[in-house]
DNA sequence: ATCGTTGCAAATGGTTTGCAGCTTA
DNA sequence: TAAGCTGCAAACCATTTGCAACGAT
């Protein structure tokens, strides 16, 4: 076995076109992106790129601290670059996209025992974005889970 | 085609044993259990019950808004029954449990924009329980996800 | 020239579905 | 009885993994 300086979060160690171009993805689009949908986008840059790399990439970026993932109930999780000030997600109920919130709720604390300790939190919050809620009620699009128009 | 009353949710329409037994498992247990969980405990009441019948049984009580359904990144979706007081959630990252918080956060409403109309929030947080906490650092349990002692 | 990385295809794990037989109403 | 259910097994879908070829260092 080789020597092991220490046990760094062993992610990748080569910097090959596809990872970058996987980076390029996230960084292009400024919203949570699921697997997917980077493979879709980082294709048409880089065509012969397989969906293993893609989650291989993913959760290496995930690991490294360099992405996050963004859970919505019964769908595929998504992944947007870490970094950005604290903040939640809004879940359209009927286009299916996701938008980032700003700020955060500070009294977390209060709901919690003392005796818990607190690692991090999660907030999504469902409904109608402003161009649903105006255009018809509640009519849902049951499509395919698509990449919105970026 | 039959006689369309209306467009109920077509939920179930028998009252059979095992759907009993399903129910049964979610009123005895008080917390969010996953279908996994749910096969095994009610199969301690009914040998032969097969998890497609915990599956259906699931959606359709789901459906019906007999049970609500609590994500966990990264973990098949738990259920548990709808009609308590609104909570939210922690989930220990060590013990995997997770439990049941009181109240809620008010001002949910400070973080979106008026023209969004919101359906539904969650919040989910993230730490060790408080036996977790005092018990070791950080090691975590990382075997099959088990029911924990009931 | 190494040895990490890739793409493919097969393997997984969770969930769904087709279907013949069983049950409830 | 008839239609709704059930269990089984096959089908699905998202994700992971084995492996030989490839390519970054």
């Amino acid at each position: 076995m080789p020597s092991p300086t220490s046990k760094l979060p062993q992610t990748f160690r080569r910097n090959t076109q596809q990872r970058r171009q996987i980076r390029d993805v996230f960084e292009r689009n400024d919203r949570p992106l699921a697997a997917d949908e980077v493979l879709q986008l980082a294709q048409q840059k880089m065509a012969g790129l397989g969906i293993a790399t893609v989650y291989r990439t993913i959760k290496a970026l995930t690991g490294e601290g360099w992405l996050v993932s963004v859970e919505v109930p019964g769908e595929p999780p998504r992944y947007e670059i870490r970094g950005k000030v604290h903040h939640h997600h809004f879940h359209c109920l009927k286009c299916r996209r996701m938008f980032e919130l700003e700020g955060c709720l500070e009294q977390l604390g209060k709901m919690i025992p003392p005796s818990f300790r607190v690692v991090d939190h999660v907030v999504l919050i469902y409904g109608l974005c402003s161009s649903c809620a105006r255009a018809g009620k509640t009519r849902s699009v049951r499509g395919k889970r698509k990449a919105p128009k970026s």
